[in-house]
This record gives structure tokens, C-alpha cells and sequence, in this order.
DNA sequence: GGTTATTTGTTCGTATGTATC
DNA sequence: AGATACATACGAACAAATAAC
């Protein structure tokens, strides 16, 4: 048998980590105030010292945040989503639409390939949802229904990393989209171009749904430039 | 004018941003270690608490480590690169190699449409080097070569938000790819497509770039399969 | 509105484990 | 082996902001 050297963790480390669990596993929910700092040095056995320095780790990547008086709160569930949102929000809007290009052009490939009829189900929900916006011209509702559409295209890849990327990207690009959506005048043929790509992908044809894909984000990248 | 509430900035997050902005300038130049605490506590004017708190946010951030006995060092990996790659190592090869593709793709595109001369001129270089350590059959040069390659082939697209992502991701794939290239027994069929995707990005072919990448990309998913 | 209790922010002191010379 | 430099960890205390009564 290998013998490899025994790790030591430090015992900040070792909070950083449970800490990070317990808010990942929802636990710790979002938005909840976690216990003083006088509490949580008893359940995890540490000094003051130890456990703020775990403390001030989260706060720094974004998952917590403290207040001064009142306490410390959750206030972000995953660690790659601040990071991607801080990255992105570095990068100008085109460059952000290319890579959620490539995402958006894969997922409605895989999506084609592997969708149950579970996920069809959820596709047409989230289709006519859109539908209905655009019929009663509501700009607001419809960029709404647009991103669970979406979201709905990358659960039926089925690939969870994929699933991961995409939900973060489009929190980060949320402003953006809905600003973009919005003040698009023509919602018919954005509507058009999206029923296209879900018969496209209940049908199975992934080079139909590429295609669709591919004008939906050309026009998204024209409107943007009109905007810059 | 507006007049906006006073912010009360914490010592901590002051340290923590001055020490990233002497780290990104170069000042704190990345390998060297940094100056022991007392000093830091010195010139921050600072306690040691406060101090390490800062630091111990840097650390967990990836920019900094600390060997207990002999200093803390500037190791300047980007929150991104960590935070994907703890999320990369949670899913499978496949679902990895999923979004790979998505990103290589879109990546061969754009460089179609926008290398330079002097991307060009990297991406015959990589590709001789790949050639070289093919003839002489040096499974482990070429897997670092072709990782090369791709890079140059993300820099080509002038996207850095891609680049970056197309970095952190083939890092965290580091070994695994490694792996799957040196177990590839024909480094020839290999070769040939890459020097097929360089001739279309040469020639500003965006579609043959794409089904290169493709058939790359298929070939790779199979080996993979056949390990597991 | 003011007082008090709670909670985080900051500092100092001390002891210990570890690496380097 | 010893000495020095450094990070790790604990404990106690006070300041400042907030919340509750």
C-alpha cells in the first residue's frame, strides 16, 4: 500500500468547508441570519479568532455577508456563481453573448438528443407561458418567461455541470437580457424563432436546433450593438 | 446633487483591497513571499487579527498561501479558476467534455473570423511542436503541446472572458486529458485534424473549423467511454 | 426617545507547532 | 542540536453598530 503523508487542515479550513456545506445543502437557507458568532464557536469547538477569520473567507467570496450589530447572513448558495457574476460583469455584453453562444448552441443540441417527456412537458408550459406575454405585450412578463425557457432547454440536456453554467450565466446576464427583451419591438419573431427550437428539439433534429439558436443569438447580438 | 449614505469600509476589507491591487500591479510579483506579519501589521497599521483575516480571504480566494514556519507566498490563481475547479471535479468526464465542446467550438469560430497575424503565427508554432513530438512518439510532450495549442486557438478569438473560461476549464481537465492523450495510440488521425481546424482558422473557414472540432471532439468522448 | 442587551469590529497578550539555518 | 523566524491558535477586553424594550 502507498503511505502518503498525513494532511493537516487547519482548523479555519476545516469551518470554511462545514460552512460551506451547510449553505450549499441549504441548510444555512439564503437570506437567513446564522447564529452569533458566540453560538457557532461553541458547535464547531474554536476560538473567536478561528471563527471569524472562516467568517471573513465567506463574506470575501461572496457567500456571506455581516452587519454590524445585527449578525451575519446568507446570501448566496454557490461559490462558482460570484465568481462567474464578478467575471462577467468585467467583460463587456458582446463577449458574454458569445460564450452563452456556445452554451446556449451545445444545450440545444444535447437537449435534442436526450429530452424525456417529462422535459417536453416543461418546454410547452414555459412556451405558451411566452406566448401569452407576447399576446397581452407584456415586455416585463415575456423576458421573464424567456429565461425558464431557457433554463427548461438546459435541464433536458441532462447534464448537470452544463445545467450549472448556464443557470449562473444568465443570473449575471439578468439585467442585460431583460433590458435587451424589453426593449425589443418585435416580439413575434423572437417568439417565432423559439417555437422553431422546441419543435426542433421534441423532434429530435439537433441541426434544426442549432440553427434556431443561431438566429436567436444573431439577433441578440445585432440589438446589442444598436444599444452600444 | 445626490447625496449618498457614508460607507464604512472595515479595516479588513481595506487591507484586502490593497493587497489585491499590489498583487494584480505586480508589486507583490507572483512566487515571492510576502512580508512576514508583524511587518504587514506595521505597515497597514493594523492588529494581527485584522491582518490575518485579510490574508486568510486571499488564501481561500487562491491568490495567496501561507506554510506555517516560513511565510506566505503570492501564488495569484484567479477565484474563477478555483471555484471551477471544485465544481469540475464534482461532475463526471462526460459532462465536462460537453461543455468542452461547446466552448471549443464556439472558440474555432470566432478565431475563424478574427486571428490576427500574429495568432497565425502561434498557432503554426504549437502546431510544429505537436508535430515534432508526434514523430518521436512522445505521448506526454504531445498532450502538453496540443493543450497549447488549444490556447492559442482561444487567445485567437480576442474574447477574454472565453479565454478565461477556456483556461480555467482545460487546468481543472489538466489531468484527465493528459490521461486520454497518452493512452491514444494513434497520435497520427490525432494530428491530422488539429492540422485540418488550423488550416480553416488560417483560411478564415469557420465551418470547416467547426466539424474539426467536432470530429476532435467525438473522438475524445469515445476514448473516454472506453476507459470507464 | 432613551436605555440596555446583543452582535460584530478591532486590539493586545500569550503559548504552541513548524520550517529554516 | 539549538536558535531564530514565522504561522497557528486561544483568551480576554473594549469599541461601535444595531435591535428590542
Amino acid at each position: 500500500m502507498n503511505i502518503s503523508k498525513t494532511k493537516r487542515v487547519s482548523l479555519v479550513d476545516q469551518v470554511i468547508s462545514q460552512m460551506e456545506a451547510l449553505i450549499e445543502s441549504g441548510e444555512w437557507p439564503v437570506g437567513d441570519r446564522i447564529a452569533p458568532e458566540l453560538e457557532l464557536m461553541e458547535q464547531f469547538d474554536v476560538s473567536r479568532n478561528t471563527l471569524r477569520e472562516a467568517i471573513r473567507s465567506l463574506v470575501h467570496a461572496g457567500l456571506l455577508q455581516t452587519k454590524q450589530g445585527s449578525g451575519t447572513f446568507v446570501c448566496s448558495a454557490s461559490v462558482l456563481g460570484v465568481a462567474l457574476h464578478r467575471r462577467i460583469q468585467q467583460s463587456n455584453l458582446l463577449e458574454t453573448l458569445e460564450v452563452r453562444h456556445a452554451l446556449e448552441r451545445e444545450a440545444a443540441q444535447l437537449a435534442a438528443t436526450r429530452r424525456s417527456k417529462e422535459d417536453i412537458k416543461q418546454l410547452q408550459i414555459h412556451l405558451s407561458t411566452c406566448q401569452e406575454a407576447a399576446k397581452s405585450k407584456n415586455h416585463q412578463a415575456y423576458a421573464e418567461a424567456d429565461i425558464q425557457l431557457h433554463k427548461a432547454i438546459a435541464v433536458a440536456t441532462h447534464n448537470h455541470l452544463l445545467i450549472d453554467l448556464y443557470d449562473h450565466m444568465t443570473e449575471a446576464l439578468h439585467e442585460s437580457v431583460h433590458h435587451l427583451v424589453e426593449n425589443n419591438s418585435c416580439l413575434e419573431i423572437h417568439l417565432q424563432i423559439h417555437h422553431q427550437l422546441v419543435q426542433a428539439i421534441i423532434s429530435q433534429d439537433s441541426q434544426q436546433a442549432m440553427e434556431a439558436v443561431n438566429s436567436y443569438m444573431t439577433q441578440l447580438k445585432t440589438d446589442t450593438g444598436k444599444l452600444s
